[in-house]
DNA sequence: GACCAGGCACATC
DNA sequence: GATGTGCATGGT
């Protein structure tokens, strides 16, 4: 049976380096974070350069707009009533407690910001996560429906496991490495866009078969 | 036209 | 405490 280790390295050798995550800026990748909640990136991209394009992509601007307004720039990711209810939940937060500075935001204990993060109504694990690791820099294993669904056909995790679960799987066998968390859970993303679809996985062409 | 996408909160039993 | 449902666009 393949350990995390071996898996690793062959996502590695197949894919190479992912780069990610795609974003011009901490603050840039926050937004993405929340836009991209059961939603295509290319989508969440669209919505990310419209709000660029009108010159919006700044805490402090997109705290004051209104929550009709904000809505109608994000569109394209879909669920945007909900998406503008919980980024404006979350650039509150970030303003009030870090002024929207994420290097102020990166001082925080990252198990004392994490608890705070899942408090913010909109952010549930995988978003709180994903802001730790892929904005600010710390070593969090980021565990999305790819990550599961990959690790259960390779039975080693089951149906029922939570996402603390997967999460200490990970993180209980790596050594914390920012570099190695990011990569590995973009490699995971990768396998699972091109093998590991819900209901056509290509598995006879999966690279973790041999 | 069906399926799929880098979740989350809330209702209901 | 488990299980179901609404949220929405755009690409394949």
């Amino acid at each position: 049976m393949l350990d995390l280790r071996q898996i690793y390295r062959k996502l590695y050798a197949k894919f190479g380096p992912q780069h990610w995550w795609p974003g011009d800026s901490p603050f840039e990748v926050m937004v993405g974070a929340i836009l991209t909640q059961n939603t295509n990136w290319a989508n969440v991209e669209k919505a990310i350069n419209n709000l660029k394009k009108h010159n919006l992509l700044n805490p402090q601007k997109l705290n004051t707009l209104s929550l009709k307004k904000l809505a109608s720039y994000i569109v394209a990711c879909g669920y945007y009533n909900i998406k503008a209810k919980r980024l404006k939940e979350f650039l509150k937060f970030f303003c009030q407690e870090y002024k929207g500075n994420p290097k102020k935001m990166a001082k925080t204990d990252t198990q004392e910001l994490r608890r705070k993060l899942l408090k913010v109504s909109g952010i549930g694990p995988e978003t709180a996560d994903s802001i730790l690791l892929y904005a600010l820099g710390k070593p969090v294993f980021v565990i999305d429906a790819y990550t599961k669904r990959i690790l259960l056909r390779h039975n080693l995790i089951k149906e029922d496991a939570d996402y603390t679960k997967v999460q200490n799987l990970f993180m209980k066998n790596l050594k914390p490495d920012v570099k190695l968390f990011n990569e590995y859970h973009a490699l995971l993303v990768r396998l699972g866009k091109d093998f590991c679809l819900k209901r056509r996985p290509r598995c006879e062409m999966c690279p973790l078969k041999n």
